[in-house]
DNA sequence: TTAATTTCGATGTTATAACACATTAAGTTT
DNA sequence: AAACTTAATGTGTTATAACATCGAAATTAA
């Protein structure tokens, strides 16, 4: 039980089965972003800039106000702003004011940035393999119904 | 199928089910991380900083040198020379020389530190309860197995 | 022993993240 | 419609992380 963990943080036991669960989550998400990071780093993106673009990119030609991009990544990052800022720079997103409501700041993806995204397309897919080699279909979906079971009693 | 995670991401698919598994992994990660740092800030801690108290206090009272420090870390961070370096402000660890390999910093922690570890640790293990709450023993042992299988193709 | 290589740690620099505050616009209430 | 509350964003500041470099000490080889 939990020999793999053991090792790789050296020790001998955990203080209960909760623990032990929860320092598999930690250690297999650094796992996974590790190998994203590298591949998006070849491309100079980082985790949070290339999902700002996934999600800018899911409702091409339109844009989302910051506030929705925030919504939907999956770590909220507080400086949004200057993310998209170093973004803009690189021309991969643009920005243009809403119409209805004044406030809104408005990002919408380029043709740069659509490019980018289907050039490390494939990359990130074959990241899948390391799930896909581990794991039947049945274990899959009984893992991501295991997780949604931990963090679905607040989002409900 | 992963309805929760639909809901939380505002998104209306997936691209395939390893990136569902993937998304409900780091989802899960970020949830979870992010209540551990709700309750460590109280104590003025960030989770690696805690994460070097509670190694360095399964060896007291001796220490560690700081590549094992890293080591042993659920994220190794590249910049725990500074980290500890805080820590030792806050009078929470102490350096000091190997007697056998002049290159190597010590650090270990104090009665500070081991109290502040103390203080903290029932506020950490009750959160053990997003975990005890939503799955079982059975549950808990697939999990970590399922988990173990993704990242421990590349430790052994 | 000397030279070459590797390991370990600290430091300088730059980029990014976190936090608090200020500003402007919408929406609400009276 | 005027006052009030809430929402959305940008900005200044500070803390932290990431990256590269450097020097000291240990290890290995010649």
């Amino acid at each position: 039980m939990g020999e793999i963990l053991k090792q790789l943080l050296k020790q001998t036991k955990f203080a209960s089965l909760d623990q032990e669960v929860s320092l598999n989550i930690f250690v297999t998400s650094y796992f996974l972003r590790s190998k994203h990071e590298e591949v998006l780093s070849k491309s100079g993106l980082t985790m949070p800039q290339y999902n700002v673009l996934r999600i800018l990119n899911g409702v091409y030609p339109n844009g989302h106000p910051r506030c929705d991009i925030i919504s939907r990544m999956i770590e909220p990052a507080p400086d949004v702003t200057r993310l998209i800022d170093r973004l803009l720079k690189e021309k991969l997103v643009e920005r243009f004011n809403s119409d209805t409501d004044k406030r809104l700041s408005m990002t919408r993806i380029t043709e740069k940035g659509i490019k980018l995204l289907e050039k490390v397309k494939p990359e990130i897919d074959s990241l899948g393999s390391f799930i896909s080699t581990a794991l039947s279909t049945t274990e899959k979906k009984i893992l991501s119904d295991l997780l949604e079971k931990i963090y679905g009693s607040e989002v409900k």
